[in-house]
DNA sequence: GTGGTCTAGACCACT
DNA sequence: GTGGTCTAGACCACA
């Protein structure tokens, strides 16, 4: 039997994401910091359900949504694992991504009294911390 | 009678925005760029839902928005114009949109497969294009 | 206000697949067949549960899988429309969903007594009376 | 003493089918293919439990319900035994199977942008590499 | 024990 | 009225 990983992380009340969604980005980004390995069993879901204090549904719906994407594999019975990488995304795909995301967050900040220089600085620092964070609680 | 600005602006269905969100942005961006003038009349309600082709409430509910955030203002009985500058956002307000969008973007483009020098590039790239795009279509 | 169309279709207790992915096949089917227009709106959540007394939750998830897929898009506070073809799946999917099913099937009938043939004829049976199932009740 | 035979296959983790169906298909068609000779001694639950690295439940459940369909019998505390042919499945039931089997591809494929001809082709492929296979490695 | 599906009923944002 | 999210609790197949 192979034990799960115990995922750090916690949802936000304050968030405008809905709490499956927060699960989702959370549990991707640690995949792409490399914190989760290939292979790894994730929480169950009713685990990891008590551990957020959130219904076990929700977990579910993230780590449906998780499996959809082909970040992880569900095997009958025994759990969620991290799935080996092949291209999960194509080229194209990221780049929309990039786009959405760059127009909602400018679409944002457009109309604030901060230099675009200002904006600049405030997103390579947030990136910057991000990056970061991963080297700080990971161990 | 001061006639209506005419306002340059579509819906997107794609758009990830609610379409009262579209409408409050893009006036907004409209009024930072200087293109509605302090004190022009916006269309009314009717007008404006008639030309974008959407609901009354829902342009109802975008100029309610603005009219909370003191950009514009209501005059009884002649319509809504825009409100002379004077701090329209706190500072600690500004501070917390902007770290809020941030945020957001990050958790966005965080488990995409780019550089951080890239994604910040892409910002710089985004807010210029919207700086220049006030110059070029403005008139 | 755009009419909803009325889906003509029925849940089958029999059948294996889960109600939800009923609902999605069905759903795809008659796009695929071009019962469904581009910019058709769909029944409401509520209004197809009530039609196939199935809970709403049910055809939610149902409308959910549609949405990711693409085949159709939620406008807010509007409902569900048929969304246009854009390439809804490349053809390395298309390939590799083909054979899936494929593989599935020839497992299912390999150890059966039927010969080759028998089960290539009956496969086109099977394809010929769903082609012709759209002419016949469609109108 | 007879000594059991070695199954020749392995679990396919990306398979939609539970293992314990690989398993039973597996058997299924190297009997049909006449690999397992009637009267051949199949190896202990433990053993291929072993051998696949799986659960021993897990090919306990595929034991019984190839006992079930008559295709294997077991002799008291000496192990299961492949059965005499004698009619394994009535007409009706294999012609039920067919139609099942049937229905759950064709729902699978409607869909996707392949003619029925192409789709017809496909399944004699399969068909006729799956005959095939079985006098390339069955010695 | 694991995930997957379904029901019932509630609340929210948007139109 | 629309879809979207969440909770609570149930049942199922699988390992």
């Amino acid at each position: 039997m192979s034990k799960s990983i115990t995922l750090n992380m916690q949802i936000t009340t304050g968030d405008p994401r809905p709490i499956f969604k927060q699960i989702v980005d959370e549990i991707r980004i640690q995949i792409a910091r490399g914190e989760l390995p290939v292979g790894a069993k994730l929480p169950s879901v009713r685990g990891l359900a008590l551990q957020l204090m959130v219904n076990a549904n929700t977990v579910a719906k993230a780590y449906n949504e998780l499996n959809n994407q082909g970040l992880v594999e569900s095997r009958q019975g025994l759990g969620l694992f991290i799935a080996p990488q092949r291209q999960r995304l194509s080229d194209a795909e990221q780049q929309q991504k990039l786009q959405q995301a760059l127009a909602t967050f400018v679409n944002e900040v457009a109309y604030l009294d901060y230099s675009k220089q200002e904006v600049v600085a405030a997103v390579s620092d947030a990136l910057h911390r991000l990056e970061t964070a991963a080297t700080s609680n990971g161990e």
